[in-house]
DNA sequence: CTGTTAGCGCCTTCAT
DNA sequence: ATGAAGGCGCTAACAG
């Protein structure tokens, strides 16, 4: 089914048949009534790819993520996609896994793809080749979760955020607070996390133990557990701030198979505000972020650019800084009184 | 940049341009490589677009899923991005919500966008006229996790796999055992593995207690707590078999606001096999489901049928009924002794 | 093995 | 307010 078929059914020409559909004003009420009334018999509706072929616009968003298998990117590309429906747009997603060459082949195949946009979550905005194939096809981008003054961004403050929680481990008497991190080179957020650790640490005068760093997920309860039981109990980290979630859900396991209980033995902090974590016992004590709105407000500041004429591109200059939360959960709670 | 240009500077006829990126073999070595380096070098990739205007295939497929919020449909669409990768595919997923309109809405645009072919789970396949709009517009589809004899699916035994459950928890002594299901109205999925419970409990000549039916997620953990504490502890169920890992979880949570233990006052098994899981305290019991290779062995079906002489859709017939699993957690475990 | 050419379906100026 | 016609970039016959 094609326009021109519908045209000869509705006895006008395809010009008008395609005003119809993209300038309906600029077609006489009765005429354009008749010609949704024969494309909606034989149930026509345009053709993507000639549209964009002609318009090269493709109203296709691509977005590059780490991995779905965090809830918290689950959360974020749930948003992008009501954001994109809603703004006309299809979106199509591809993951990377944490790894560098990933994310250049995605882009890679987004910009083959011929999408009008890109949404991405990087390793490091600093080292992303990826960033600079856009720029150089000029393709419009925004950044998510990740922060950097040359790239339009949408994050929270995560280092601010990092700080905070130290502050609140602190007030509730903790004084061995320690660190847990994945690989630390795979994530600019993990590295502001932990200068906000390292900053509140020192603003509270305490020395920061050594960060523990997790490299890989299938092992990351083992080698927890190894730290929490290999250090003697006076010696022991009496809270653990986690940057992130998925971390913390095992750092709580961890300290289980160790024998220690949370929070009462060792208390446990999260980072991301997964939905997740409110359903869990102990609930999970966590920095929260709009993982929604962030995923929204990116799709937005993407679409707002490339709506404005002369296919504008966002820029570092428009970046966001969503507010982020903290969730009191069970656990985290005062440190032993021993220590107090 | 476009074709036209890179014949030119290449001092050769577009179709041979175009020959070298889809049939390499039918142009003389010295050409393709002549070709590719002037390629590379203005950096030109084959119009997309204009590709599929041109061939009809727009080598993308559509993916129709209730949430990512889920975890078990975010691994599941893992495995179906990366299949599709490798197939040369890519994919534009949307998500309904379990909404039945949602479904329609969702199948319509991707028809529109002019998808190669859908992959879908829906909430029941008998009533979705999503299908039908597929089946009309003849674009090729495959059904994730449902399972009905008149379409192509990719699932497992759900009903079967439920049953096994209830034998296991009978083995353990459990007597008084309840099923939990969130509106079993939305699911074949529910339905299914509540058939199972049923013979379970028949086969094991047991009655079964009413359905504990939990409508809204975010009420879920309250109207639990709610079931748990109303009935009297020699009525109250000691063990709860849940339509899936989401539910189970909720339970477990319930069952502490409730004072119960878990295991020990009463027994929770999920269904799905989250990774997630894994890494609770208690470890969860719960049916495994190959979550990633239903995604991949989606894409294969789909495009071994796409690939196929004569754009074939995939049968009824070529249905696939994967194996599943048990996952022994720390969620079950004997009925109390005064019981067994 | 390589070149020429006719559309795929649509939008958009330019006329009328 | 409507119509006629060119061309977006590409592939697939067909010719040589």
């Amino acid at each position: 089914m094609n326009i021109q078929t519908v045209a000869e059914q509705a006895g006008v020409s395809v010009a008008t048949v395609s005003r119809v559909f993209n300038f309906p004003d600029k077609v006489a009420p009765a005429t354009r009534e008749l010609v949704e009334r024969i494309a909606k018999t034989l149930g026509y509706l345009p053709n993507a790819s000639a549209r964009t072929l002609r318009t090269q616009r493709s109203r296709v968003l691509g977005v590059v993520l780490p991995t779905l298998l965090n809830p918290t990117f689950a959360e974020c590309l749930q948003g992008i996609a009501e954001a994109a429906v809603a703004g006309g747009y299809a979106i199509v997603p591809v993951t990377t896994g944490y790894e560098l060459a990933a994310e250049q082949r995605a882009v890679a195949q987004l910009l083959a793809g011929g999408v009008d946009g890109v949404i991405l979550v990087v390793s490091n905005p600093s080292t992303a080749v990826a960033l600079e194939r856009l720029r150089a096809a000029a393709v419009p981008y925004v950044l998510a979760y990740n922060a950097h003054p040359a790239h339009p961004c949408v994050s929270v403050d995560s280092e601010g955020a990092s700080a905070e929680v130290v502050a609140h481990l602190v007030r509730l008497g903790h004084r061995r607070i320690a660190m847990v991190s994945g690989t630390l080179a795979a994530s600019d957020r993990a590295q502001q996390r932990y200068r906000g650790f390292l900053a509140g640490m020192a603003t509270a005068g305490l020395e920061a133990p050594p960060l523990i760093e997790v490299p890989f997920v299938e092992t990351a309860v083992a080698a927890l557990a190894r730290h929490l039981t290999a250090a003697s109990p006076s010696a022991r980290p009496t809270a653990l701030f986690c940057s992130n979630d998925l971390l913390a859900i095992r750092s709580i396991r961890a300290a289980h198979l160790s024998g220690l209980r949370v929070p009462q033995d060792v208390a446990v902090v999260g980072f991301d505000g997964i939905a997740l974590g409110e359903d869990l016992t102990p609930a999970l004590t966590t920095v929260t972020q709009p993982n929604h709105d962030i995923g929204r407000h990116s799709v937005d500041m993407l679409v707002r650019a490339l709506s404005g004429s002369g296919g504008g591109t966002p820029t570092a200059e428009s970046s966001l800084l969503l507010p982020h939360g903290f969730r009191e959960g069970e656990s985290c709670a005062a440190a032993p009184s021993s220590f107090s």
